[in-house]
DNA sequence: TCTGGGGTCCTAGGACCC
DNA sequence: TCTGGGGTCCTAGGACCC
């Protein structure tokens, strides 16, 4: 659907009775990784279920990503927040058990999700790894939204042994803004004649897009609430905040036209990085890990038949300090010969000498179709000989797993990524 | 034992062209 | 011997999301 087309769309709802409003369900799992981790335990004989007592998913301390990704309800209860460290968790929160994220669990449960709710339509927005929009307009009225919101957590709940929050509404924010009310296992509605009861009276960090930088702003302006901002002045908060300006008043407003993107699309970017176990300051070690990086990110631009235009070098310094570059390409490829060729290039023209890394990141940007590769003069005889090596090792990785193959002369910078989970 | 990793979108400023 | 302005492309950085 075209932007334009949106444009419109108002209009087109807005002239037909109250049944002809778009009707969009956003259903969210609870403490998604904590309770697909308490599932995946349960099944293989746990006797514990570690959504009953203090406990977290979190990263590894010892790799210095020792973060919270998610909590239960007893360890929210002490205070332990998504995104802070695990030692400040311990520290509010002693007895708090800990456990490792696994990816590929959770793309199994969320898989398990979205097939389930395949039964009820086959317009569904794929948000994140444990969110979904549905367009249910053209499968029924109003009046049987709510029957099928909870057949759908009823269903979950029994069949897959997890909860969900689902929210009910005539847009895709107001459904977001529903399904995080309270929790866990809640249905809630916000229909537009709700907003001022249900949705004004919130914070206004509780906004969709409302971020920790801008809040404090919207505070300098006696902004409070998103009631007082839907009624503040929409020039002025476009004039202070530009386009996100007008997006954050409109949102406030519970306006939202966007369509649910029920299409599979393509990604528009594809990187990798990783925090170092150590800080390094040698060039040469930085240039390995970012051969490694590379043939990571090469990888899977290769799997999504699509060609990159741009790469993306990302460092971050020890004191959090980060920069990047970035550089086009002749030529839209996908070999990680070229792409690392570039990479290289980009890492030695930021590095400075005495900088002490943390962080590395490689990326590719401005994505096109394999098939839309111009013929070129320059795709020479060479190139395809790369092209058909760069293949042979797709499939052996594909066929025997993301590790079997490593390029020599790069165990350092293999072995640190071998800890790490490769997206399929 | 302090601070992840995957993304998308927007903006400001410089280069360059007419 | 004074110093435009519109348009496009490109890059670096920032804000936000889960």
């Amino acid at each position: 659907m075209t932007k334009a087309l949106d444009k419109y769309k108002h209009i087109f709802y807005n002239n037909f009775g109250d049944n002809m409003k778009r009707q969009i369900l956003h259903v969210d799992v609870n403490n998604a990784f904590l309770s697909w981790t308490a599932v995946d335990m349960l099944k293989k004989g746990s006797k514990i279920d570690i959504r009953e007592i203090p406990a977290i998913i979190g990263g590894d301390e010892t790799k210095r990503s020792g973060i919270v990704l998610a909590k239960s309800m007893k360890a929210k209860e002490c205070g332990i927040r998504t995104a802070e460290t695990i030692y400040q968790a311990r520290i509010k929160c002693p007895g708090v058990k800990i456990y490792s994220s696994d990816f590929k669990i959770y793309r199994e449960y969320s898989d398990k999700l979205y097939n389930l709710l395949l039964e009820y339509t086959d317009k569904i927005e794929r948000f994140s790894i444990d969110e979904c929009f549905l367009d249910m307009t053209q499968y029924l009225m109003k009046d049987t939204l709510i029957n099928k919101a909870k057949e759908i957590s009823k269903r979950v709940k029994e069949e897959l042994g997890f909860t969900v929050n689902i929210g009910v509404a005539h847009n895709k924010l107001l459904a977001k803004m529903a399904s995080d009310f309270t929790k866990p296992d809640k249905i809630h509605t916000l229909y537009e004649e709700e907003i001022p009861t249900k949705m004004w009276k919130l914070p206004v960090s509780e906004l969709f897009m409302l971020g920790k930088k801008t809040v404090p702003k919207l505070y300098n302006m006696q902004i409070r609430t998103i009631g007082e901002l839907a009624k503040a002045d929409k020039n002025v908060i476009s004039k202070k905040f530009g386009k996100h300006g007008i997006q954050m008043w409109e949102y406030a407003n519970g306006i939202d036209n966007s369509e649910v993107q029920y299409k599979q699309e393509k990604p528009k970017g594809v990187g990798n990085s990783i925090t170092l176990p150590q800080n390094i300051n040698e060039i040469e070690k930085l240039e390995e890990i970012v051969l490694a990086l590379t043939e990571q990110v090469t990888y899977r631009l290769r799997r999504y038949d699509l060609l990159a235009t741009t790469v993306n070098v990302q460092l971050r310094t020890k004191d959090f300090i980060d920069s990047s570059h970035q550089g086009k390409l002749q030529i839209a490829t996908d070999s990680t010969k070229e792409i690392y060729a570039k990479a290289k290039e980009l890492l030695n023209q930021m590095y400075k000498k005495t900088s002490e890394i943390r962080l590395i990141g490689v990326r590719v940007d401005n994505l096109i179709e394999k098939e839309e590769q111009q013929l070129s003069l320059f795709h020479s005889q060479k190139d395809k000989k790369q092209e058909k090596l760069d293949k042979v090792v797709d499939e052996l990785k594909n066929k025997y797993g993301y590790n079997t193959i490593t390029r020599a002369g790069k165990l350092n910078a293999g072995d640190i990524l071998k800890l790490k989970d490769i997206k399929k």
